[in-house]
DNA sequence: CGAGAGCTTGAGGCATCTCAACGGTTGTGG
DNA sequence: CCACAACCGTTGAGATGCCTCAAGCTCTCG
């Protein structure tokens, strides 16, 4: 049984999050969906704009261009919504799908409307997940506007282990990330080539290991100088003290 | 007096905004400040965060980088709101200043709850611009990220065609833009330098005319087609259809 | 009259892209 | 069981879009 503990750990670093209004979350959810690797996630069926919550795995959202370019928006993880910003605009340029495998719960704004009228505590507290995650967005701005190649993907990895640390899936800066090159690069506005050439650079000045989806941060404080990281943007949780 | 018009035309986009609501807003408001050019707009002061609401003029958000590097989040004109993620976030990383001169309202989270709790169809309303401006920096991160300076460039005016429109103040495709280059640079991840060669280059093509703050937009079609421009994500406004 | 802001132009450099190719792994259908 | 495609990581060589450095001009403001 999926319970919801990623969302929860994540809640939890902002406001203490009643069990019982999870409960009602959980009533409300239904059952999750186990999704294969690349399944997409429509964003709109039928003239209703569906949103996703990632119990499991790791999703993102994206948008093609004319030219057949792919710029990566979000990249979510277990206890992350997808979509909940096409929720409200109604814009429907939008794509999502999922990265690897995953189990992932699926709702409407009716189901939103209904927190804030049964649990608006832990409505509030979804909204306040929506506004970090539009703070991560910010911040990858920042990155494609003014950070160069090797600041971005230091300042990737290390958000990364920030967010996978709060709902428990980063330990002694080691995690497991399945995105491939190809997806950095279209997140980090890079060719995969380049993301290639970068990390190779990051691994063999020991800063960080990266093999068969498997992350090590090797030495937190030199990344931390390169990227310029400064977590403020995120949740107020400290940035991870030592890389055992 | 100012009667908050541009908020009003921008909500009517969404919704039928009833005119005793708007009344309520602008009692909770209180006076209009006037501000000289370049002020900057504090966003917490004395631990308080607070929020902007631009009735005349442009300002902006941007973050400073520990390099001296600065990049613009948001650009703000009549009837926007800035530093509205930050109230919702509480992040303190985030700087807004006045472009130009203009007139603002100052209001912070206990007018939203207030608001929330008086004239809830504003509140979604004021909901939805507040999303319609992430839209905005969803599609600055498809510039930055996938598109050349030229393509950034076109993109970057015929978006501010539309908003300006919306609000009243683009007829026939010429509308008052009292951003520097600099500031686009910094909005668009360019240098000025560069920035002035690639206007250049869209006004000898005959594209557009930029000349002491007053634009004209000379071919839509082609800008358009340059931009790979499709204003799905802004609000539902159709483009503007002639250019006389 | 000087300072500052903004716009413009030139020359040279480099970070990143483009094009091209190879090897390993996985999945799939004949 | 093999052939083949698809995906992924990797590397090389050359091209280029944008940056950096440098300078001069105009206008406004005090």
């Amino acid at each position: 049984m999926y319970t919801l503990t990623a969302l929860a750990s994540k809640l939890a670093c902002h406001t203490v999050v009643d069990p019982a209004e999870l409960g009602v979350l959980r009533e409300l959810l239904g059952r999750p969906h186990v999704f294969d690797a690349r399944r997409e996630l429509p964003l709109v069926t039928e003239g209703e704009h569906r949103a996703w919550l990632i119990a499991e795995g790791w999703a993102l959202t994206y948008k093609l261009l004319p030219t057949g370019a792919r710029q990566v928006i979000d990249i979510a993880i277990a206890g992350d919504m997808i979509g909940f910003r096409e929720l409200l605009l109604r814009n429907t340029d939008t794509n999502a799908a999922m990265v690897g495998p995953g189990v992932v719960h699926e709702f409407g704004i009716a189901m939103i409307e209904q927190l804030f009228r049964d649990t608006p505590a832990l409505a509030g507290a979804l909204m306040w997940a929506s506004s970090r995650d539009e703070g991560l967005v910010v911040e990858r701005l920042v990155d494609l506007g003014r950070r160069s190649a090797i600041e971005r993907i230091a300042h990737f990895v290390l958000e990364l282990e920030h967010r996978l640390r709060v709902v428990g899936l980063s330990r002694m800066c080691r995690f497991r990330c399945p995105l491939s090159q190809a997806v950095m690069a279209d997140a980090l506005g890079l060719t995969p080539i380049h993301v290639n050439r970068t990390l190779r650079e990051l691994r063999s000045s020991g800063l960080l290991s990266w093999r068969d989806g498997s992350v090590a941060i090797l030495d937190y404080a030199r990344l931390a100088e390169i990227a310029g990281y400064d977590p403020t943007y995120l949740d107020g949780v400290p940035p991870a003290s030592a890389c055992g």
